[in-house]
DNA sequence: CCCATACTACGGAAGAACCCGTAGAATCGA
DNA sequence: TCGATTCTACGGGTTCTTCCGTAGTATGGG
């Protein structure tokens, strides 16, 4: 398929923000980062992102606007197979034992995973 | 709580396998390697990770045996949290409807996770 | 027109990650 | 005993990542 789809820490910390906000200036990127950057470190951080090929930008007025150019879910299936593979010894029930497991789930969202799940069996052809 | 729990590529990889053989030597590791690495390469990134803190070692004949420091359950859920929050925007539906929905899955998978939840929402107190 | 403000481009420093060669110690077989 | 083999320690080169300062360009207010 494809390449592994790998982001390092801080470049993940932009692509998220980019994936909530859609698209964003380097401006909004910097107010949206927990920690405080300086402006150009982040600017530097969305340049190495354009150069590899994950993001994109337009002019607007007199400053750019970023968006991705990979969408959350193809980075999500990446990051989760890497997960499973690595840590769950490949065992996609593994890492759902230990995804449910998790105490801060709400009974709500417990009864909405279920939901989803029966949909998902009722699928089968 | 605890410090992110990040690990890099490579040094993954090699958890990765500690993790699955529970401990290795370094001739082991390198074998199990997917990527063909000279010996000290692999003694390297095994030196960074108990620098780490990690891995340790211990002598084993005229060889060292490393085994993990962190259990694999500690990394899953720092890299669950990690992915959950940067590309599902903190939801956790949002990740598991992602999941459930990879084809790859078989029936009989998806019918262990069935059964894992619905012990899950049995136990609530 | 001129200055403050808001941007980007560029370059580079510092550290992390990655990769391996060489040297030397220990062991094993002949 | 001696050479081949098997390890580890050490050091260094290269690239990647992170971070920012400076310089230059455009804009808008006065």
């Amino acid at each position: 398929m494809d390449d592994p789809l790998y982001f390092p820490p801080r470049e993940l910390a932009v692509m998220s923000i980019l994936w909530r906000m859609g698209s964003a200036t380097v401006a909004e990127v910097k107010d949206a980062l927990e920690e405080p950057l300086a402006y150009t470190s982040v600017l530097s951080a969305l340049q190495t992102l354009e150069e590899k090929g994950y993001v994109t930008h337009e002019a607007e007025g007199r400053a750019y606007r970023y968006r991705t150019l990979v969408d959350a879910d193809k980075a999500g299936d990446s990051a989760l197979a890497r997960v499973r593979e690595s840590i769950f010894h490949g065992s996609a029930e593994r890492l759902f034992a230990h995804f449910v497991a998790d105490e801060k789930l709400s009974r709500t969202e417990l009864e909405r995973m279920r939901r989803l799940l029966a949909e998902r069996l009722g699928d089968e052809t």
